[in-house]
DNA sequence: GGAATACATGATATGGAATAACATGACAAG
DNA sequence: CTTGTCATGTTATTCCATATCATGTATTCC
């Protein structure tokens, strides 16, 4: 084994995201619109950088840093921890790809473009992952944030519990 | 050094919580709330837990679980990682602690007895956690779970940003 | 009381996440 | 050509987390 870190117990092929969806066209179209944006803005999407993401677009789903680190190797780039943590670093950075907290691991964005603060479902039995608009900033926190002059930069909302698939299966 | 996870770059000695706050008779009262609700819930609040939430309400904020290992191996308990992992999940388990995603951490509830889902706003300098009573639910983010068909069973909020403190600062 | 059961603790070992520190390579500007 | 900058590569280390097994200590049931 070389190191999956969310096996996904129950179905390491479910189409994760809890929707069909046509997923032929949605990589390249995405990976597309992240040149697009890139190259506007200056930044640069070098080899490493467009692998990790295409590669977490393709799975579509949340993926560990080692299991990003796995694919890179076998892609022919460095294999040490840190050529994966930069890349994925710049594009967390830029919108591309957002950190799971909760799993410590990655997923390609699903609403790109929109600067937004996203809100995610996770399934604690078969670890899918599911992206929400989330409101601007939580109202209340919002509220509280203000009364203790504490300036929000960035929310992180994350959502536990059972995924439609496992849901049924119980 | 032993291993201080969250230096605390700023003051080490801050009272964070954002708010000046009588902390001499929180700890106790809190400790004593706690011993009243094990009793009265049929937990067993033993020793080494028992220490691992009077620590935490002692710093008053977050603490790496390497941290707690290095306070409870002065205290005579146990060091090895389990020790310390066993009763932060007893605690986190029944709501007397919670544990801080971002931060790979852990911090002593403020809102002992409710039971809530709790925000927390984070400071990026200086590590300081402040906890504020959250929506039940984020509206948003509910309704977005029943339109997928899944079901939610924990949320987790945690928002970055900068404490009053090191807001001054700069 | 004494055996059986469940749970708490202690210790060993291991694996995965993340970053510090340093060196190299590519490339553009002066 | 030299300098500065940024991306990459490599090594090593630190920190987070859990599986596993052994031991001990209650509590329960007979």
């Amino acid at each position: 084994m070389t190191s999956e870190t969310h096996p996904s117990p129950a179905s390491d092929k479910a189409p994760v995201g809890f929707q069909e969806h046509d997923h032929k066209n949605c990589v390249e179209t995405a990976l597309a619109n992240a040149e697009a944006r890139c190259k506007e803005d200056g930044l640069r999407l070098t080899p490493v950088r467009r692998k990790v993401l295409e590669m977490l677009l393709q799975e579509h789903r949340a993926l560990g840093a080692y299991s990003v680190l796995d694919r890179l190797r076998e892609a022919g780039f460095g294999s040490q921890p840190p050529v994966a943590y930069r890349a994925l670093d710049f594009l967390v950075q830029n919108g591309f790809v957002h950190k799971i907290e909760r799993l410590n691991a990655f997923v390609a964005c699903s609403h790109p473009g929109a600067t937004h603060s996203p809100a995610f479902m996770i399934c604690r039995k078969c670890d899918a992952v599911a992206e929400a608009q989330s409101a601007p900033v939580p109202g209340v926190l919002g509220a509280a944030a203000r009364a203790a002059g504490f300036e929000i930069e960035q929310t992180v909302v994350e959502a536990e519990g059972l995924c439609p698939d496992c849901t049924e299966k119980a």
